[in-house]
DNA sequence: TGCATATATTCGTTTAAACGAATATATTGG
DNA sequence: CCAATATATTCGTTTAAACGAATATATGCA
């Protein structure tokens, strides 16, 4: 039962759009990935994720020391549309568009990031 | 050209949201339509109107001493799906349900805020 | 058990936005 | 020109959110 006036609120952020924009081209990313490709610092990210989490944005999905968040499966229909339409909004804008290439560099594939190896994952 | 992050601020506050799900319903509106369906005093409503002006969410037309706001027809595809979506979400939930109702009350149709007649749109 | 890594939380400060109250501007009609 | 009405703006205060820095928790592994 998302209230709409969370979700705006938490799309006011840009480091929270930011975040919604990757795991919207990639379904799953774990929070070392994020701050990663963000270049923003670890508890920035947490306390964001978190945010979007409390307000059942994003769904996590912890796998020994790694939490892996994506959005949540269960969210209504015209906010997976506002999220749809915010990419499409965002991905010829700077930091978005730069955050699309990191995430490209870093983590090549889906599968890498749903069941992380070390090597590729780690910073 | 508007920017992704500017509309998203924009949607962040309540007032303005509600100002912008009556415009969807209701092509244009003056400010004292606004003011009166939502209830608030009417500097706060000028201000919200001159946030969502200089971000190209809205267009104004002056006619004599009213001056009647409207979705910026110019706006890009993608803000005017977040906007659509948005309705769609609010649309259920106060106080933005009991405002259609109002507005359909205080201003019965789209030309008599087009072309105001006085008696009716007068406090 | 003890260390290293991944993530989360707390705290005090800073920043930005919204507010009410008051006032200013502009247009109309007498 | 003057009064009335519609809208906009300014100002000082309050409120809420984001921040960096530090610390806490939890898991895996030697």
């Amino acid at each position: 039962m998302m209230h709409p006036d969370s979700l705006f609120e938490a799309l006011a952020d840009e480091t929270r759009r930011r975040i919604l924009a990757l795991l919207l081209t990639r379904g799953e990313l774990c929070v070392c990935d994020l701050f990663g490709v963000l270049q923003v610092p670890q508890p920035k990210v947490s306390r964001h994720l978190a945010v979007l989490r409390e307000c059942d944005i994003l769904a996590s999905r912890k796998q020994g020391t790694w939490v892996h968040y994506r959005l949540n499966p269960e969210m209504p229909l015209w906010a997976a549309q506002v999220l749809r339409a915010m990419a499409d909004g965002v991905a010829r804008s700077e930091p978005y568009r730069a955050d699309q290439a990191q995430l490209s560099a870093s983590c090549s594939s889906d599968a890498a990031c749903v069941a992380p190896v070390r090597a590729v994952n780690s910073k």
